[in-house]
DNA sequence: ATATAATGTGACCGTTAGGTCATATGACCA
DNA sequence: TGGTCATATGACCTAACGGTCACATTATAT
């Protein structure tokens, strides 16, 4: 967590130096970034980055926690006890599709986390903002509503779903651009089908 | 490529590098890795080690053309063109996971490689070992057989299935020591089930 | 034995990193 | 007005980095 001298900052500077370190930290690597680049952008100086932040994860620690704040505030909002996991899936994508239109700097940020592993555990071993444990949760009630038919245990399954999840939005992301919002649903529920049915369908069974 | 010299060393000596870089690339990801550990840990001076490479991706990706080198052959053995995709992948599980058992350095280090998007991008642009290509031509004549009954692009699907096993992969690497190959083989094939047949089975149609 | 080419080697270079700290500045209170 | 305290600042520290290069050593050819 920043310090409390960040927190009493003047909210235009604090303003600036969030700002600037959501260019930089959507923009490459995080292990290629230095405090050096980050005062720079921010236009502070040295001594005071370390005035607010105890070091580089600390402030990036604290960027991922405003962005997992906006993502979950969101999907409450849309979601309740008494969907499937098929129907919760298909919100979710259509969420998450139109969250990364209207943040794309921090849907970077977030992707970058993700496609990091030793990041990811250093960063979300602490606050656990959508590590596997919500899908993990969600796939749980799922067995136990007894609309599953896999004898695959919750957790391998939470994992694939998760990654089946980044995969897409990783590839949407590369053709963004070329793919409209549209599109983008399209596959995602194709995706969904999938899990749902396989890829055989069901007429066939051998 | 690491330049002559290196090839014309004493094989005792090359070997020394080898594995103990092969030793370090395992243990920790790439960029945390400097020149200087690799040359105190295989016991060469400095200067020796820019005789031999160009730099430290010199090196690497001559580790990962040997890594690599040894999985394809050993998947040439096993497999032919009449196999269908799901028969390729229960194959391919089999083969992995005995590979990984005889070679956890190897297995470790592809591993770092393929969940660490910028390296992957720079070591694999060049010579594909098994980039998502090999599983997108693979998915594409499955197509074409007719056996798939879903409206996913090839693309998309070989991505998928690829991000399936990676994750398998991690898993079993996490859980290795509780969990035996038998057991890791029958998490796959429930995996390959699900492909083929989903996750809510055939009885259902909604 | 001597000349020539290939290889070995570690001191050295410039650069950058993360982090500190003495001092300067400015706000608030007596 | 003078004193106290939080904050601002950039020069400075040590450590490590990638990379080079003049020189030492060894192998090869004559």
């Amino acid at each position: 967590m920043p310090k409390k001298t960040f927190f009493n900052l003047p909210q235009e500077k604090r303003e600036r130096i969030i700002k600037s370190a959501l260019n930089i930290f959507s923009s490459k690597p995080y292990h290629t970034i230095s405090v050096n680049q980050l005062i720079k952008a921010a236009r502070i100086p040295k001594g005071s980055f370390y005035q607010y932040f105890k070091d580089k994860k600390d402030l990036f620690r604290y960027l991922i926690q405003l962005i997992y704040a906006d993502k979950v505030k969101r999907l409450r909002k849309v979601l309740n006890d008494s969907y499937n996991l098929f129907d919760v899936l298909r919100i979710m994508t259509r969420e998450a599709i139109e969250f990364a239109k209207e943040n794309p700097t921090y849907t970077a940020i977030a992707n970058r986390l993700m496609t990091d592993p030793e990041l990811k555990k250093e960063i979300i071993a602490d606050f656990l903002p959508d590590g596997n444990g919500f899908m993990e949760e969600l796939v749980l009630r799922s067995y136990e509503s007894g609309e599953l038919k896999t004898e695959l245990e919750p957790e391998v399954l939470a994992r694939i779903i998760m990654s089946i999840f980044q995969v897409m939005g990783d590839y949407i992301y590369e053709k963004s651009g070329n793919l409209s919002a549209k599109k983008s649903e399209e596959l995602f529920i194709h995706v969904i089908n999938l899990l749902e049915h396989g890829l055989k369908g069901c007429e066939e069974n051998d």
